[in-house]
DNA sequence: TTGGTATATCGGAAAAAGTCGATATACATT
DNA sequence: AATGTATATCGACTTTTTCCGATATACCAA
């Protein structure tokens, strides 16, 4: 994954809410049936009602997310849950931390 | 500092380089007279040069880069010359593994 | 003080990103 | 099969970013 965009990626206000929101679901999303937070995430429709931006909106941010390797999706039924991808965030912190 | 102006500033092919280069100046630059990389850093014709952009450009971005906190500028004579800004780069590694 | 060199700022054209509503697709239920 | 719900994709419009050349400013040297 080109380094450019997981930046370009971290560059949007909402788009970094999203990535802090899914870092403590609990905190921020209301409890969902079948699915527990940690081992699926959240689902689409949560993340857009709290973003308050519109379904289309969030559902290609939550791409360009996942292009950059900073959260992975599972699809249940006819829902997408998304959740932080940890490796992808610790190549992220390698970088700052080693190349820039 | 807003964190989404961090973001942008390293989103972006040439302002990464600048930051790697920045990094090892010794190994990036020619030797330069009257000021050492540590101390001072590199002066601003030197990265633009390398950069292969036009002069306003580079002016251009490393004041994007300053903004954000991720370098540092001191003026001598005619010369200004740019360095890593080692806390704003400590404070970024801080909201990537804190935060997001 | 005149001219030369280094850097910053300004104005603009082209490309990319933000964001929406409409539509398509995928799955579940009846 | 028909309908309903969740998500993804498309087309369009607006805003922001990229990057340039021209010009301004700051400093130095003759």
């Amino acid at each position: 994954m080109d380094q450019v965009e997981i930046f370009k990626a971290l560059s949007n206000k909402t788009r970094l809410q999203i990535l802090t929101w899914l870092k403590a679901p609990e905190l921020h999303f209301p409890e969902q049936p079948n699915a527990d937070f940690e081992n699926v995430g959240v689902c689409v429709g949560q993340i857009q009602m709290k973003s308050g931006l519109s379904q289309s909106t969030i559902s290609e941010y939550l791409s360009i997310l996942q292009r950059a390797d900073l959260i992975s999706s599972t699809r249940m039924g006819q829902w997408t849950y998304y959740k932080r991808n940890k490796e992808g965030l610790k190549k992220l912190s390698d970088i700052i931390n080693t190349e820039i």
